[in-house]
Parts: structure tokens; sequence; C-alpha cells
RNA sequence: GACCCUAUCGUCCAGCGGUACAGGACAUCGCCCUUUCACGGCGGGGACACGGGUUCGAAUCCCGUUAGGGUCGCCA
């Protein structure tokens, strides 16, 4: 083949995309954009019994989440769909007759043989020499029970070619030149070698990457939260985070910095400073590259991600003015938290002013009946401010705080609780502001009726 | 049972024979700031798994032990 370097992502649909393999996609992703080479999807799916649409949708759905888009491979779930590429199809229920194929050749050669209806291909009894680019040079022997049998299945009895044999030949076709993938897979690389060498080619390079592992140190497996990518996506976070931390799992830049933007991981990326250890999930720093991303990105951005959030979570924001949602969400932007929280602190925004129903907590430590005369003074002073912006809102709180000799707390929270329902939110100027006057003024009225005294 | 990989603060990384009573980030603790929740600032505690070598000198190299992970399927 050409020298450009060729990778490929190869995962079976079994119905969520695993965290673990989110990473290797993102690698060899990275791998290919950084080396100017192409990213190749095929979908290994084989097992018949847990193909489905629906789980190639997961696939496909979660790569395009992380921004990971493919120079070849399907563009829709359906496996007799469209697909970008010469090497198709990238679906390996459609290659069947490759695999026949090249099966009868290495029958002809003399590398397999019929045995029980099932077809075996001869392993070399000689330990085999991988040349790993992350691990280094791996020597694999012969287990002891394989040194019983050494010779494995290509084609099953009922005619189905196994992984390992289909794995190599589509790399093969496909012109893979590195195999980047987990190292669950590194003591198997010995069998993949000794079949291109059967095939009379050259294997590719290979990189076996370390694994992902839970927060205790066991393995991640599909009974965990944790290890579903949709996990993440349900629970809000910003996709540029999520790369973003994967990559800090076994991969540094050895400069320290910790932060980067998916241009800035595609220049900087490279496969020789990856890891050989297996790393532990860590939440809490997930949330921190979230926290600083969310921090970071741009206006729009963050507006374009919050919209998408609050609708799944049943707010609809299309009938507001597009500035005004804009100003709304951004009240909440150097918060940090997660998508999925936006609507506590954004919702009053898009409520109706009677919709604005403080609970019981919030009444009693910022409602109570002593509250009402700083309300009512503040709806005084509210009603006369030279301009409603947050500056000039927060000199005329402040200014009657002094007047009335009270802390600003007295009325900030009074005041929050009246137009927001909460005693928590976005910073009380600001969203004071976006509110504006008409909302405002309303909701200070209606909380001053509802407190007695 | 055999084989393979790995082993630095609780976690993720830096370190790749001397510049190191081991550096950064997250977490954690204390103080400060503060209109909520936060943010931010300052400071603290916290690690080279163990045992042998090699060397003038070892977190760094070698061997062993232990621990964790992986593989040895007519699963992928």
């Amino acid at each position: 083949m050409s020298d450009v370097v060729r990778v490929r992502f190869a995962p079976s649909p079994t119905g969520y995309l695993h965290i673990g393999g989110a990473r290797t996609a993102l690698f060899n992703w990275l791998h290919a954009r950084h080396t100017g080479g192409k990213f190749i999807l095929r979908i290994e799916d084989t097992d018949h019994a847990r193909n489905s649409e629906a789980a190639v949708e997961v696939i496909l759905s979660g790569l395009r989440w992380l921004g990971l888009d493919w120079d070849e491979g399907p563009e829709t779930s359906v496996t007799s769909g469209p697909s970008r590429g010469e090497f198709g199809p990238y679906f390996q229920s459609q290659r069947t007759n490759r695999y026949l194929a090249r099966a009868s050749d290495l029958k002809a050669a003399g590398h397999a043989y019929e045995r029980d209806g099932a077809l075996f291909f001869r392993m070399p009894r000689d330990p085999i020499t991988i040349e790993d680019r992350v691990v280094g040079n791996v020597v694999r022997p012969l287990t002891d029970r394989e040194e019983l049998d050494p010779d494995w299945v290509l084609i099953r009895s009922d005619g189905q070619p196994v992984f390992h044999f289909v794995n190599v030949v589509d790399d093969l076709e496909m012109g893979i030149t590195d195999v980047i993938r987990g190292e669950d897979h590194l003591s198997n690389t010995a069998k993949h070698i000794a079949l291109f060498r059967a095939f009379g080619v050259a294997p590719p390079r290979y990189a076996h990457i370390p694994l992902i592992l839970n927060d205790d140190g066991s393995k991640m497996s599909k009974r965990n939260l944790g290890a579903s990518l949709q996990h993440y996506i349900d629970q809000g976070y910003a996709p540029e985070a999520v790369s973003n931390y994967l990559c800090l799992l076994g991969w540094s830049p050895k400069d320290g910095q910790e932060l980067f933007t998916i241009p800035e991981l595609v220049a900087r990326f490279d496969l020789a400073s990856v890891n050989r250890s297996n790393a532990r999930f860590d939440l809490k720093k997930l949330d921190h590259i979230h926290f600083e991303h969310t921090r970071r990105m741009s206006r729009e951005r963050f507006v374009e991600l919050g919209i998408q959030s609050l609708r799944v979570r049943g707010i609809e924001t299309g009938n507001f003015p597009a500035s005004y949602v804009a100003s709304a969400l951004l009240t909440a932007q150097e918060k940090g938290k997660l998508f999925s929280e936006l609507p506590i602190w954004t919702d009053f925004y898009f409520k109706a002013d009677p919709e604005i129903i403080p609970d019981e907590e919030t009444r009693a430590k910022a409602l109570s009946a002593s509250a009402k005369p700083q309300l009512e003074a503040l709806l005084a002073a509210y009603s006369s401010v030279p301009e409603f912006t947050a500056p000039a809102l927060e000199a005329g709180l402040k200014g009657l705080a002094t007047q009335l000799g009270v802390k600003v707390g007295a009325l900030v929270q009074p005041c929050r609780a009246a137009v927001t329902g909460k005693l928590v939110g976005p910073s009380l100027y600001h969203l004071l502001e976006v509110l504006g006057p008409e909302k405002v003024m309303v909701r200070l009225q209606s909380a001053i009726d509802r407190m007695t005294a």
C-alpha cells in the first residue's frame, strides 16, 4: 500500500459504546488526523445473535457526539445502506465471500486444514515476537494449553468465520497500516501476525493501549453504569471535555498541560508518549475538565449545547427571542455545571410569572414575614432605577441596603427567591437584567402579596 | 494451570543513573475573599509495593516476590 497512515475502529454492535472503546476510537482518530491519514470505521457484526440496527446506531451516534468523523465506513446503521470509501462493504456480515475466498487460499497453500467440519489454521509452534509501539517488543510463546493443540479455528463447522480471521482479512484488504487497540488484544496478536505471514504480507504496526479500569481498580464491565459513553451524554458532559479527559487516561504531553481543545489534541497527540499501565476512571477529574471546558467554550457553543440540553429535559426555548435565550443561558455558563443541571439554574427564565412558586425551605429562609418591608422597599427602588442593567441594579440594591442599615444579603436572597423561586442561581443582578423590569416587578409584587404579616 | 502486560501521593500524570528530603493536576484539609451556589487567592498533609543485585551513585538498569490487569473459545 501507500505510506499514508490508515487506521480503523472496529467495534462490535453490542448495544452500547464502551467508554474504553470510545477512547480507542479517539486515539485512532487522533493518530489519523495527526499524521494526515485515514480513519476507517468497520462494523464487526459477525455475531448475528447480538447484531441489530439499533446497536449500530448507538456506535455511530456515539462517535458523532464525540466529534470523531470517519473517512471510510457506513453512513447509516443500515447494513446494506450507503457508505464512503473504496474498501467496502464496511459491515463484516456483508463480506462473507471474501473470508471464504481467503480461507481456501490458506487451505490451498497448506496453512489450513479441515477437522471435525471446521477449518483450522496451522499455527507456528515457535514463539512470535510482537513489535508494539506502546509496549515494546513482546515475545509470546504458546501457553500450556496451546502446546497441546496450537491450531485454531478459522471457519466454524457452521460456516461462520471467527473474529481473529475476519479481523486480519479485513485489515489486510482494507490496507490498514496501524492497529491501535486495547491491550486485551495483545496476547492474541501472535495469532494475527501468524495469519498475515501465512498470507505472505507484513503485519501492520501495532500499538496496544492500556485499559480503563473502575475507580476501585476492578475491570470495567457492562454492568458498571459509567462504562457506557451514553451515561456521560445523558449526564450532560460537554463532548470536548469527555474527549479531553479520555486522552489524559494513558497519554500526556509531558509538559503538564491538561486542558486541550480538539485541534490542540490533534496537533500534540502522539503514540510514542502513550503509557503502558492501566488507568482508573476518576469522575471528579472529569467533572473538573468539564468545568474548565464549559467556562472557556465560546458563548455560541455554550448556548448551542444549552438549548439542546433544555429541550431534552422538556424546556422548549423556541417561543422566546433568540437573544433572550442566549442571554439567559449565558448567566449560567460561569457555573461550569453539567448540562443536565441547566434547568435548575435557568428554568425560571422560561416560566410564566405565576409558575414561580418557592418551596417551603425557600420561603422560610428568604421570604419570611420579616423580609416583607425590605422587599417592598426594593420594589420601590427598582421602580425608579435609572436603567434596568446589572450595574444599576447592583448599585440600587446596595444603596438601599446602606439606607436601611441591613446587610446586602438581607435584600439579595428575598429578591432571588421572589423572582426565581430558589435560593441558588446565577448572579442576581445579571439575571434581573435578563429577566427585564416587567417580569421582575410582577414577581416581586406576587411574592410580597403572598407574605403574611 | 500456562503465558503476556503493568507497578511513583487516594486518583491521573511528570521523572527515563547524579541538578530530587521526587514535580503538576484532581480530590482532601485549613485560612482569606464573597449577594446565593460557586469561582478565585494563599497554605498544609500525602507516593517511588517489597527483597536482592549492578554502580562511586538508583524512583530510574537487572532478577525475584507480591499485587493488579489481560490472554489461552467452533465469543468479539
